[in-house]
DNA sequence: ATGCTTTTTTGATAAATGTCAATTGAGATT
DNA sequence: AATCTCAATTGACATTTATCAAAAAAGCAT
């Protein structure tokens, strides 16, 4: 399973076998509950996480509501950023929704071995581009779609989504309420 | 002035004799008159910017009009990010709002020293980490606050922002109609 | 299947914002 | 000073979406 994980770094930057070896003391597994937390609000995000199996909603609470800013599918990563990099208590709290396998990257491993290991340096510069280039695409999706078509874009990316999450989640990740939503559906 | 810069980087991520003078060959500086554009719509971002001097806007279109996506103010770092990753034609476009100096740092030089300098490597982390923070800082922004209270934010980030730039910009940097803001201001 | 709970839909109304048009204001020019 | 131009405000109205309440539908357990 950890093999599987460190291709997949390995994809995004190749990695020796001296390397690997250096990240793997600051890799774990977690096996995670349904309903259960990853990092809930207030904690410091250390890791950088990979959903190894499962399906995982990040969220942050507003006025006392709460709003999904997305979902993480399997075989993604995703930290909360804010947290992750300034080491303030997070306001984004991130669940699982079924029953998942969450690989853990530490920080401190990878601040550790970015200072002398040209390899592991330039895995974060493809972790961070990734998720740059992922949060942009964020932004614009909300700037130039409307809630109509990011609802539609979201059921193509995510064919089982509908079975997974209920409509609230949805209605509030698209930035609308779950009425409205309802009535989107209902034109289709 | 490019002795700054380099400093400037320096703060970011140290870096040796060797590694600056290495850069130096993929840095240059243009001077570019209010108005012009630094990057035109179908242009590749193939640099990362940094306003020396000036004050910049950058912008996309939307269904004809122009919408403003952010300001940067002198001594900070801006690029097209999507552009910039993936190599396409950039939908935003970027403009100089005063006479500006705007030093060039290119992608090419960077990627080609990444591989092999770790200074350089890491001086990447800490360019995409404070994009990375300031991307997401936006999106919070804009799913937190009510225009209302972005519009004070703004002020109080850019004091001197109102004498530079016209409303309908702030309106649409908002995700608010000119007229809308209009009548914000006039209620507070 | 029956009842119980949760999710989703529907309806009526209110609130916020957009649109279009007209007016006011401020600077620059003659 | 009068005029011109561009920027900003105001007004009237339309549209969109939220809110609150209730009904319908879908899942689940007994």
């Amino acid at each position: 399973m950890l093999t599987e994980y460190l291709n997949r770094l390995n994809e995004l930057s190749p990695l020796s076998i001296e390397s690997k070896n250096l990240l793997l003391e600051h890799i774990f597994v977690k096996k995670i509950n349904a309903g259960d937390y990853i990092l809930k609000q207030g904690d410091v995000c250390k890791h950088i996480y990979f959903v190894n199996k499962g399906f995982v909603r990040i969220f942050y609470y507003k006025n006392g509501k709460n709003i999904t800013e997305w979902f993480s599918k399997e075989k993604s990563f995703f930290f909360s950023i804010a947290s992750y990099f300034n080491e303030t208590e997070s306001n984004l709290v991130i669940e699982t929704l079924e029953d998942s396998e969450i690989i853990f990257l530490s920080k401190a491993g990878l601040e550790k071995f970015r200072k002398t290991n040209l390899e592991i340096a330039n895995l974060l510069i493809e972790l961070f581009s990734g998720s740059l280039i992922f949060s942009q695409q964020r932004m614009e999706s909300i700037q130039f779609e409307t809630a109509k078509d990011r609802y539609q874009n979201l059921l193509n990316e995510q064919p089982g989504i509908l079975n997974k999450v209920p409509l609230h989640h949805l209605a509030t990740f698209l930035g609308i309420t779950q009425e409205t939503l309802s009535r989107i559906r209902a034109k289709v």
